[in-house]
DNA sequence: CCACCAAATCTAATCGTTTAGCTGCGTTCG
DNA sequence: CGAACGCAGCTAAACGATTAGATTTGGTGG
């Protein structure tokens, strides 16, 4: 801390320039005096200012994650990813929770830039996302958009095909002789809400049905939120044959009205969803979903961000979309009643 | 980014040492400057620089998290309740994983200094937390270890008694009639290992028993290391009666063991664990475990850590230690064969 | 009416790096 | 032999904020 380039140099009789020749290897430098340098620096266990750096030449070393929901395992696994991503490249990760409300993604954007962050990635919150466009337009601060689109294409995104999700799990649900299939969506105005419950009207449509009212619910996505819906639409005598969730953590709540309610799956009720959850996997039964390939996307977005950091805005904004796998569980079976 | 507190300046007519008491509100400024001073902020859409005010008073409002494995949920939760807790003081959270390598950790406490974040929290790796304990000696970098205890108390710790978890689990279990228990524990080198195993052992010995050393297990806190060697044990045709699993990782392996060999739970064996994790309330059966308040715990040490940043050395070295609760599930009955 | 004081504002040094340009020196070649 | 050149290393000016101390201003009391 107290020990500055100066005193290295002091030390090994030498100038500034020197050192942080030999530091950042910037500049032929003969081996005595390397060597002098090098010792000087041990000695002293010099280690630079990135502050000071920072300042002279504008970059922080620092790239920003904004995500959505940080409690959300999702977004957990992603944090995951990015942080070795942005290691590998020799960044380090500034974690920030928007927790899905515009004023603080707002207040984080504003921090980002203080910061002078190299880039960053959002996972943009609901419909205020013209907010953040505005700050990328103003001041050219790399950023790639994930998990989420949104309507201005200008940006980088990295996003996942929710409509072939829900497409994907409803056309396996009716194959199986579904027609009463009800399901508990996320938050319509967002694309990971609509998209997939536009895919699963598609696909139902394709088939000549119709999701009746009763067992169509939104909401946020939360386990709550899930428990509660999902309580309201079983409890009914009529209900569903199947249940299509539209992610992870609200699927456990489910599972969670199942037992309270002493339902069995898939013998009393078949259950499917998208986007799940790590650890969900020791579920009994094992769910029946479709995954996204959280690793890939998050090592994408970091590609794409670093490509920008490096080239600038000459590139042109790319749009990289990802297509779910659906993967069998035990939780679905054939049409009972 | 281009627009420095000199444009401000200029654009209303004053000093930039009028703009930066402005700013700061760090000296009485007349109320028709500061007026003219904000609507220059506002015009040219400034932020001050934090690279600048870092390098100047050598405080980066940037808080550093280290833990030991990013993608174990236990620390997942412990991040997200560290970025509420850091942005509620005013900080920025970079999030580090070191895997469990101490090399790791060496690069990153590097790293650490050289964004000369005002504090960090630790989950020390292994052995190998001399050499963070150096650092902290040298530098006096205000550090809080988190989650596991070192020999040398001379840091700040914020742990959970591990003991006492694996005393809890272990008396309920006899409790319940079971004579042969078993137990996969974490690395015997960690206390979260250690100790947990140490708490069943004094349990047991209290009562008169002893563990047999082939129903005992140790190893990395991984989820397939708990299948394998799970797996190992339950096999036999003389298997435990119950098993104590030393973290919610792995107690997930284990619940997939059972499935596989076709077990159920508690009627063939009773199941029990410490350190459940998030998400992992969706397991049917209910795991019965003891739980820890992470986010009670990440809060202490983010005090601690703000104190001590706040006013330095001379804050007695403070250890704090959270006692765990038994939470019962169902995944534990009465001794059968 | 002037000297003096306090309050408001300004000037300029400073934090620790990087880097453009300069210096001095040994080679090379006409 | 001397001009020209290349090279290793140096000097000093930034980067954008904070802040100690200087300066201006207006008001007050003698």
């Amino acid at each position: 801390m107290a020990t500055t380039i100066r005193d290295v140099a002091r030390l090994a009789g030498v100038s500034t320039a020197t050192v942080s020749a030999v530091i950042n290897d910037t500049a032929f430098v003969s081996p005595p005096l390397r060597e002098r340098v090098l010792a000087a620096v041990r000695e002293l266990a010099y280690t630079p200012s990135q502050a000071a750096r920072s300042l002279k030449h504008g970059k922080s070393q620092l790239i920003a994650l904004v995500v959505s929901d940080l409690a959300n395992p999702f977004f957990a696994r992603v944090v995951w990813a990015a942080e070795a991503a942005v290691a590998a490249w020799g960044y380090s990760l500034v974690v920030y929770n928007s927790d899905e409300k515009p004023e603080n993604e707002r207040r984080i954007m504003a921090r980002v830039r203080e910061l002078s962050c190299d880039g960053v990635v959002v996972v943009p919150v609901g419909p205020a996302t013209y907010r953040t466009q505005r700050d990328f337009d103003g001041k050219a601060l790399p950023m790639v958009l994930f998990g989420r689109s949104v309507e201005d294409k200008r940006a980088d995104t990295v996003t996942i095909d929710n409509v072939a999700a829900g497409r994907l799990v409803t056309n396996y649900l009716i194959d199986l002789g579904h027609r009463r299939i009800g399901t508990i969506t996320g938050p319509l105005h967002l694309t990971t809400g609509r998209g997939r419950y536009d895919g699963m009207l598609q696909a139902m449509q394709a088939r000549g049905l119709t999701p009746a009212p009763e067992y169509v619910r939104s909401g946020e996505f939360r386990e709550e939120v899930a428990y509660s819906v999902a309580r309201e639409i079983l409890e009914r005598p009529d209900r569903p044959t199947a249940l299509y969730i539209a992610n992870g953590v609200m699927a456990l709540g489910v599972m969670r009205v199942l037992a309270d309610l002493g339902l069995e799956c898939p013998r009393d009720i078949s259950i499917a969803s998208t986007d799940t959850i790590s650890g969900i996997g020791g579920l009994q039964p094992r769910l029946t979903r479709t995954e996204h390939p959280i690793i890939e996307m998050t090592n994408e977005a970091l590609r794409l961000l670093v490509d920008r950091i490096d080239r600038g805005n000459d590139v042109q904004p790319r749009n990289v979309v990802f297509q779910p796998t659906l993967i069998l569980g035990e939780s679905c079976g054939p049409v009972v009643a």
